[in-house]
DNA sequence: TAGATTGTTAATCGATTAACAATC
DNA sequence: TAGATTGTTAATCGATTAACAATC
């Protein structure tokens, strides 16, 4: 395993690959090539190859690489051996949808709680957590360890939240909001906006 | 308006320049800079100014940009200088969410039509619009001239909805399903899989 | 063995940045 | 005018691809 600086696009990579092992799998599949894999997702042979060349060595030449194997040595580069605590902030309709999404688990994720601002919603539930108010946030997230949160909260309270969450131990944060967060360095962000990626579209749409 | 080929990455960024102008217009902003822009966004001026200079010059020296003006040249370049009709398939939870976003509409979207598959669902509403039996997909969507879907399905089920999709004449589709879909070229697909987002972000964490 | 596919190198391709003349 | 900022060029930086020896 030579890390040594490894390029950002390239680890962004490595969750689709690993999602794509995890479907041929349940299909009882198991050994794939560079080639299989490059057809199926839209890359080159090649890139995939390079890609998991700056990890080590997972394949074998004339056969192609093991899925399961794969999987493992994806899932530990990723560090989703494991399971992590999740925080989430927001419990509106699109709070709602995350907190009952089933498909976090088993690719490493677990929400461990929900938090909201508004009186009346507290003590309800999302999914399966019963919402708790937001004024407990800090206190909750540092006792709990929590380093992972998702944020759906309007785009004018994002920043704010955001801020709390990081003084709280929070390290990496999925916004939700539409809106673009500011965070000191060692911090990750990331961001779901569906406009984003329709307008992204359009431009390639014809007249 | 030298409309050479520019670089899909490029292109990806107009909707967060849009984005983050729309938020300095609604604080009744009217003048920003490449500069201010990049400073709040991540970017180098540079590369803010170099981006938009694909499609014209939209500053002034000595002034900047007319926040007002840039965002109307970003809509015309985006195509979102109207609305786009656009089909929900798939109206579980996160299709519901979807279909109650408020969102949409002022940024180039709206939501006239949501499919679903069961039949205890069908003449229910999701959000403000009655959901519709999947059977009727081809002809509803061939019919209103739609062009742009979202789809929030299972996995297993989105290869087959996109391919309907297509067929009815759709060429850009939003998925949420978390698997990769193969598309004819000319068809544009992104993807919203919130676990990429997360092991990508985890990958940086410490031990 | 013959065929297939890896891991890696070097070449190519493309994107970002630095710098600055133009000019508001 | 002086100061500021654009649009653009050229240089730098980085990512992708093609090709192939190694080897299963």
């Amino acid at each position: 395993m030579h890390s040594a600086h490894v390029p950002e696009i390239v680890v962004s990579r490595l969750p689709v690959y690993l999602r794509a092992l995890t479907e041929m799998k349940s299909k009882n599949r198991e050994i794939t090539s560079s080639q299989e894999l490059g057809d199926r997702l839209g890359f080159s042979s090649a890139q995939i190859r390079k890609d998991l060349s700056q990890f080590g060595e997972f394949g074998k030449q004339g056969t192609g690489y093991n899925i399961s194997f794969l999987m493992e040595q994806l899932q530990r580069i990723l560090k989703v051996d494991r399971v992590w605590d999740t925080a989430l902030v927001g419990t509106g309709d699109l709070g709602h949808a995350v907190a009952n999404y089933a498909g976090f688990l088993d690719r490493g994720f677990r929400i461990v709680v929900a938090f909201d601002n508004d009186p009346k919603k507290i003590g309800d539930k999302a999914g399966p957590f019963v919402i708790q108010d937001v004024s407990t946030l800090e206190e909750e997230i540092r006792n709990r360890g929590i380093m992972v949160a998702m944020l759906t909260v309007p785009a004018e309270a994002a920043q704010d939240l955001a801020d709390r969450l990081l003084r709280a131990g929070v390290r990496a944060i999925l916004c939700y909001a539409p809106t673009s967060l500011s965070v000191p360095n060692g911090v990750r962000v990331e961001y779901i906006d569906p406009v984003l990626h329709l307008q992204d579209m359009t431009y390639y749409m014809p007249e």
